[in-house]
Parts: C-alpha cells; structure tokens; sequence
DNA sequence: TTACTTACCGCAAGTGCCAT
DNA sequence: ATGGCACTTGCGGTAAGTAA
C-alpha cells in the first residue's frame, strides 16, 4: 500500500497531497522528467509505466499506487479561447490511452489586458467539454475538467473590478509553500479533490483495474460529467469553433489521388488509409512548430475520427496539412499553399533528435552515466528522444502534408 | 559562464459577425 | 455602411535545463 507521487513542480505535489486522503498514507514524492530529448541526463531513469504515459507529453502530476499510475492532473492558467483550451489535450489523452484517469484544470474565464481597451474576460471554448466526454466515450475513464478558482462568476461583466486583477482574475493559494496552486477552498478544487479521494477509496477497496472500471458509475463522476454537459450547453458550445472550424473533410479519394503523385511501378499507398471513405484535414498555415497544435490535433480526433481505442478505430483518416488546403473537384484532388512551412522542417526536426541518439557510440565512448541510456535507446531507438511535437503528430495524424512533401501510414 | 534547446505560458493581430 | 466586439489563429517571451 504505497504511493507515489510523481510531480514537475513539488509545491503543487504537496497541495494535492495535503488536501486528499494521500496526506496520511505512505506516500513518497519523485521529480519527473519530460523526455529523453530536454532532459538527457535524468529521463531514463524513470520507470517504464511512466515513460509510456510521458510519450506523448508530460501532465503536471502523475499519482501511482504500488508502482500503477492512478490518475494524472493537468493545470493551466491561460485564457482559453480559441484552440488554446486544447494545447494540453495530449497530455490528457496520453494518460486516458494508458487507463489511467486525467484531471484538467482550466480558468473558465481570465483576464486579458489589451492594448488601447479595458481589462476583459477571455472564456473558455466550451468544446473542450464535448472532447473530453468523446475520449471518456471511448475508454470510460475520467477525463475531467475542474475550473481553476477565479473572480469570473463575481464580476463577469466587470473585469477591472477583480480583486486579482493582477493575477488575471485567477485566485492562486495563500500559502508561500503552495506557490503556483490553485486557492485551495475553492468549491471547484474541493470538488476536484473529492473525486481525487474517490479514486483512492475505490481502488483500495477493488483494486486497480476493477476500481479504475467503476469510477464512472460512481455518483462523484456522473454529477461532474453532467456539469461539464451542462456547461458545454450553457455555454453556447457547438461544433462551429476552433479547433474543428481549421478542418475540412474531403473524400478520401481525393486524397489518394493527391498522394498518386508518390506512387511508381514499384510502390503503391497502402490500405490503411483507403479503408475509410472520407477524410478529415486539420489546416494548420503556420510555420512548422509545435504548441498549440499537438494538443488540438489529438482533440481533432477524438471530437471527429475515433470509434475505438486505436489510430486503426477511426471512422475518417486524420490528416495533418501545413497550409492553406485548396479543394480541387474538377480533377477530385487537392493542392497545398503555403509559404511558410516545409516538409523540410519536419526532416530537420527528425534529424535534430538523432543528434541525441548515442547508440553510434562505442561502447569504451561510453561515460559511467550514459550506459543505462544507452541502454535504453537500444530497446527504444529515439522513442522519446523526439521533440514533443514530432512525437504527438506522427502518432494521431495518419497523413502529414506539406506543399513540397508528405508523409503517411500505409497500414 | 555562455550558448543553445525544449517546451511552457500567454498575448494580440486578424477576421467576421452583429447591432446600430 | 460601419464600428465595436468576441472568437480564432498564429507567434513571442521566458524558465529550466543541458552542453560546450
């Protein structure tokens, strides 16, 4: 009966602890590191339950009871309109995808302070809430969102009369040693730790995997998955925003025909992305990066594409397309226009994070504190030693265009 | 100590809608 | 027709950490 409580900011792994039932328990506390490739020296030495939650990106928390992750929490406090909202989403999705249940705290609402106007509120896009009930659809594990405590509800029509205004509106706690967290009396984050306790309760009682099944049936997820329903509705949430406004869906034999181009006497595209009639295309006309969209990008496919618990599981193929994508009916194809982005990036991108590879070295190159390393990339290459971004878009986009290149899967 | 990398956090320009 | 406004989309600043 012991836990562990993995954090990248101790302060906040103490507030969670010491506001749940883990205060009291065998409890131990370890740093954790976000991937091979920004922290070379100390990711490996993670376990390996830890590092397949971390391949896709890195929650603030992740809480394991004897050496099982349990739940994972994410906490920002960016005004989240638009896709911003969805910047942390494959975090979120990288911990449900391992079964392990996801808390999001977000700010309904933070101020913004622009140039020449009065300080206003910028509010969550309420899709958000639909995307984490898709995922929950999928996997039937909590994926929760509990607003981070602010004065919108106060002063929702008077920014400039918030008491933290200088703090966007949001309400941080008063304790020096939990700098950073969320106001800890909030009714938001008593909430949030009620269904944290309702988490421990459930596995101590049943056990991992039984416990993990029933926590959606248990009365603190339900009441919270029908106000995030709520919300979404009360919110005006619907299809029409970001981040699904940036797609188009095209017949997947436009597709193909745009992709013939890569096709000689010796190659020919595979099944996989034949097998599904139409296709979805995020456009993304931004130089090649990453935030904020891996997270929107893994959103897109849950809120569009997935039936079932794998990329294999998706009524639509999701393709990924930097540039402005031109629809084409005449020849039934498409074109990409872009100026600013270029398959190129994408390679150097890739080439970069082979720098970090040492399995070319010999093994008296070796320094003491780079074998276990060493090691580990021999059993998994470059895995994690891809920047973030590389990793979230070749693991969800089936496809990835740019207007000099593509990339896809063939099965 | 400095340069560089990585990814976090957050702002604001642009766009299009709506009230007048 | 137009100005205000809210939402969408793209980019910048910076902390933290590593490598030289």
């Amino acid at each position: 009966m012991k836990y562990k409580i993995w954090y990248s900011t101790e302060s906040f792994a103490d507030y969670i602890i010491d506001n749940t039932i883990l205060n009291g328990k065998n409890i131990s506390k370890s740093k954790m590191y976000e991937s091979d490739a920004n922290n070379s020296a100390n990711f490996h030495t993670l376990p390996d339950h830890i590092k397949k939650i971390l391949y896709l990106d890195a929650p603030d928390i992740i809480v394991e009871f004897n050496s099982e992750p349990i739940f994972s929490i994410e906490v920002s406090t960016e005004a989240g309109t638009g896709h911003n909202a969805f910047q942390r989403f494959a975090r979120l999705a990288a911990s449900v995808e391992n079964n392990v249940p996801a808390f999001y705290i977000y700010p309904e609402a933070a101020i913004i302070t622009r140039k020449d106007s009065l300080p206003k509120w910028d509010k969550i896009n309420p899709l958000i809430f639909k995307a984490l009930n898709d995922v929950m659809s999928i996997y039937k594990i909590p994926a929760v969102l509990y607003y981070f405590p602010s004065d919108y509800r106060l002063f929702p029509n008077d920014a400039s009369s918030s008491p933290n205004l200088m703090n966007k509106g949001l309400k941080f706690d008063t304790r020096i040693d939990y700098a950073g967290s969320p106001e800890g009396t909030d009714g938001e984050m008593i909430s949030m730790f009620n269904s944290i306790n309702e988490i421990i309760q459930s596995i101590e009682l049943d056990g991992i995997i039984n416990g993990r099944e029933k926590l959606l049936s248990k009365r603190t997820f339900i009441d919270r998955c029908s106000i995030m329903n709520r919300e979404f509705i009360e919110k005006g949430g619907s299809i029409d925003s970001s981040p699904i406004t940036a797609t188009k869906k095209i017949p997947t034999e436009y597709l193909l025909n745009y992709l013939s181009n890569y096709e000689d006497s010796n190659y020919k595209i595979g099944n996989l992305l034949k097998s599904r009639n139409e296709t979805i295309i995020y456009q993304v006309d931004a130089k090649f990066r990453g935030d904020p969209y891996p997270g929107a990008l893994a959103a897109l496919d849950y809120l569009l594409c997935r039936e079932g618990k794998t990329f294999e599981d998706r009524k639509y193929n999701l393709i990924l397309a930097w540039g402005e994508v031109i629809i084409n009916n005449e020849n039934k194809s498409i074109s990409i226009n872009s100026n600013k982005a270029s398959i190129e990036d994408f390679t150097m991108a890739v080439k970069a994070s082979e720098n970090k590879n040492i399995l070319n070295k010999n093994y008296t190159d070796l320094k003491n504190s780079e074998i276990s390393r060493y090691y580990m990339q021999v059993r998994y290459g470059s895995t994690f030693s891809k920047v973030k971004h590389i990793r979230v878009y070749s693991y969800f986009a089936d496809g990835i265009l740019f207007n000099d290149g593509a990339l896809w899967r063939d099965a």
